[in-house]
DNA sequence: TATCCACACGCAAACGTTTTAGTAAAAATA
DNA sequence: TATTTTTACTAAAACGTTTGCGTGTGGATA
């Protein structure tokens, strides 16, 4: 439990001044080959490394990015998580990780706690509570201080900053198409309210596919799930609305689930009413995660790549970070591009 | 995109010193009511906030803790993060995450690049490959420094430190006498190779149950699926080591599966056999996660409660930080509860 | 009027680095 | 030998805080 040695105490150990110790380490040409190797052999004997933090406070940056999640427990989530890391260590970067467990509270307090010079930059997905509420000043003010952020899969559109997105319209459109093309005539969409933007967009997107193939709207073929029934401890109500919404839509042979949960308990409540999938119903979740792979039958689901969404998140904030002289001000959006896997529960008709 | 205002910059505004404003800051009674007033003001105006980096340097310390993980896309090592983060939290502690991704090199660097400073402490699960080197002197050396260090679920003997476990060998002792008290006549374990400290003891359990109840050790039903196989990329591997196990051991009623995807596994291949579960084979899985719950049918499993065991990590490592001059050398083990989640993978017996 | 004491504030050091500018002494040049 | 150049090093400032101590001003007291 010896203390940690500093440039001061090498110093005074061997009798030289605290630059000269930090020059040789350094090897710079002022130092002498005879007091470079002392120093070196010194600091190699007593295992220095420089203190990161006294490093982050003279650079003025941490070298540490801050990801900001509404809950860890979520497959989604940690890939893209995955990814950052991935990106971030290799470019030398640290990465730390906030849960806001969807509470717009939580989600200013992280914000706060890793502003103040902590890290260098956010990389953050908003909360539902967040999105809701439409309150959206402490990003801005994040922005406006000189920490930029990167937004991913759940957006604000008036927050002007770097995005990683999925398209999802235009995603939830092909999936929704390739249920058609299976030969359903009845598609439902289990979805969640409006203000989640994820939920609103492949709503539209269902919609659209709809529209395309001159197929009507009809209500009761969409439902909407209340956001407070994704937490784990209320499954039973989320089966309960799905049985509901299953005995309202008789004909039903298709469905769409914007995540994987309610996509894995459509099925379930399906096989329960005795209905076979494929055969009688397929189905299609967004999100491609450990549930849909090992369903029963195995899902088909679209991918987000989540992996690579985290990468691209990195890159775009440390990009950033290390042009930030030049003050950019023209931001991207990158549209991660999605794949439908095809898995067992529809109709192989096109591959 | 201001600068971040620093006490220097008010203080100069202002026209006083930095310690006049510093101390205004803190309603230091030195500092007169006007001035505080003023102080105060200027600094909500300009939403001043202490830049935690100096305060870091000046206190040495970070008051942010490291964790540690094998890999982040896993349900348990999730719900252990996120009991950290909540404790810690609430203590007024960061949360950073490193991931080793099984590697021992991995596990290494990240050990370094966040033991110069960057944390006050670190929660940590070993690689597999570190475990299999059995090389910890990046462990030891780093509590040596005086980082303590708290070690979960994978631990090393080995290791003096503050350690949270499970009692791996008694619990899965209890799924296996449960599966025995359930009619099974020859029960096979799908577990990892001896290396893994958790697998070893699984199996281990499985052992004392089986010897407990007079039945003889058969070499057959005990499957050691080799580490690598784990990860998503060569499931059909694993499909493929337990169905061969299945031929083997025809009438085989009992299945411990030291994980999730093993048992998981082991049912689709059960499945694929025409097995009726739990008619024809019970089955029992070590750790209570998603894919259990979602399985079909749902997954007899252990409940590891990982929430409580991130709370007791955290718990454990802030209490040494706070405490860190009493120089306190006596470690503690927590053994976390498990209990056994009866779904419908085993005949219900008993309740 | 001389003395004392709050009061309100400023100075400076410290945390561990890096880096610019400076300075002795030694070596090279004239 | 006198001057310049090079070599090898040191001093000090800076990053943003906190805090113990010093100090000038004023009013109250003697």
């Amino acid at each position: 439990m010896k203390q940690k040695p500093t440039l001061k105490v090498i110093a005074k150990e061997l009798d030289v001044s605290v630059s000269t110790v930090s020059k040789a380490l350094k090897d710079s040409k002022e130092i002498g080959a005879k007091t470079k190797e002392r120093v070196k052999a010194f600091a190699k004997l007593y295992n220095y490394r420089p203190n990161n933090i006294a490093l982050s406070l003279k650079n003025r940056k941490t070298k540490t990015i801050g990801v900001i999640i509404p809950e860890i427990v979520h497959h989604f989530f940690t890939t893209v998580i995955s990814g950052i890391e991935q990106y971030a260590n290799q470019q030398g970067y640290n990465v730390i990780v906030g849960l806001s467990n969807e509470s717009f509270d939580k989600e200013v307090i992280n914000l706060d706690m890793l502003a103040n010079g902590s890290i260098d930059g956010f990389i953050i997905s908003v909360a539902k509570e967040t999105l809701a509420k439409e309150d959206y000043h402490h990003i801005s003010e994040t922005i406006d201080q000189g920490v930029p952020i990167v937004m991913f899969d759940r957006v604000v559109d008036e927050i002007l900053c770097d995005k990683v997105i999925v398209d999802d319209v235009a995603t939830s459109k092909k999936a929704v198409q390739q249920l058609i093309d299976n030969g359903c005539k009845k598609i439902g969409i289990i979805s969640t309210k409006d203000y989640v933007s994820v939920g609103r967009l492949r709503t539209r997107g269902y919609l659209e596919a709809l529209n395309h193939n001159h197929i009507a709207k009809d209500e009761n073929l969409i439902l909407k799930i209340d956001d407070k029934l994704n937490s784990n401890d209320n499954l039973e109500q989320l089966e309960q609305q799905i049985e509901t919404f299953f005995e309202k839509n008789k004909q039903l042979d298709g469905v769409f689930a914007v995540n994987e949960l309610y996509a894995i308990t459509a099925m379930k409540v399906a096989r329960k009413n005795g209905i076979q999938i494929p055969e009688q119903l397929q189905v299609i979740g967004f999100t491609d995660g450990v549930l849909s792979k090992h369903a029963h039958p195995p899902l088909t689901t679209i991918s987000q790549h989540g992996f690579e969404m985290g990468e691209d998140c990195a890159r775009l904030l440390i990009e950033r970070l290390e042009k930030q002289d030049e003050e950019d001000e023209t931001y991207q959006t990158v549209v991660v591009k999605t794949d439908l896997v095809h898995r067992e529960t529809t109709k192989t008709k096109k591959q």
